[in-house]
DNA sequence: TTTTTAATACGATTTTTTTCGTAGGTTGAA
DNA sequence: TTCAACCTACGAAAAAAATCGTATTAAAAA
């Protein structure tokens, strides 16, 4: 499975949220939540993109003279792979705890909580006669 | 809020299972979760948790001549500093997203879904009017 | 056309993390 | 007492990540 860095993560969110774009762009929108730490210079974001294609993390279209990146696999299936990874070298493999410190330590909406529910229930009626 | 790498982890993950341990006894369990990886060096996990307790993340009793570790944090509040990290860099701040994707990727047993579901309840109460 | 602006490529440096070798000292068995 | 086993300290090398400077070139503005 793929597994980003800190710095590609940072690209990573900003393709999923805003779709293709090029460096310029996502270099801005990380300095936007950079604030605090410190802004990354233009060729720092570049360098980054420019190594995640390399690696598959992202797609390219260099038929302009600006590129444009875009994540290479879905926010969804990324974030399966995180999660299982966190799963796996902090919860020692418990899917309960992590949910528990998700929902435990946050203001989860009440529209959010139902949905949760709702996915339960879909999982115990998979799980039917099993176990 | 803490911070452990990779290493780090391995380390914290041995020692809040088992307790209080010194550092072959460390080193040896981890070895025994890496078969595949190749298998680590002594002097790296003493390293490791040198680092560790310069840090401040291990306590250490040095009165014997073999040092004895544990952490200094809880496994829990190691665990909410992780999933914020996680929820901030890949989930956007949706504890929804990522509580599904713990629980859609994973054989959840019923007695965890019963326990999640005893959380969500109580979550639920405590907002009462809330919101 | 000339000048300025802006983009990529590339190499290199810096920082962080991981890994290990070696030296020196305790402890316990032979 | 002598030797082997084992421990920590420490420095340093290797590997992985992050950051940036400079050169070059294309496009746009003047």
């Amino acid at each position: 499975m793929i597994k980003p860095t800190e710095a590609e993560l940072e690209v990573l969110q900003i393709l999923w949220k805003y779709g293709p774009s090029n460096v310029r762009f996502v270099n801005e929108a990380i300095n936007q939540n950079r604030a605090a730490e410190g802004e990354v210079g233009y060729t720092t974001t570049l360098k980054v993109m420019q190594i995640m294609f390399e690696k598959g993390i992202l797609k390219r279209d260099d038929s302009a003279r600006t590129h444009v990146y875009q994540a290479a696999f879905s926010e969804e299936s990324t974030q399966k792979s995180l999660v299982d990874k966190l799963l796996d070298t902090a919860f020692g493999g418990s899917a309960l705890k992590l949910v528990m410190q998700a929902l435990g330590n946050r203001k989860t909406s009440q529209k959010e909580l139902q949905e949760i529910k709702n996915l339960l229930n879909k999982i115990e009626q998979e799980k039917g006669g099993e176990q």
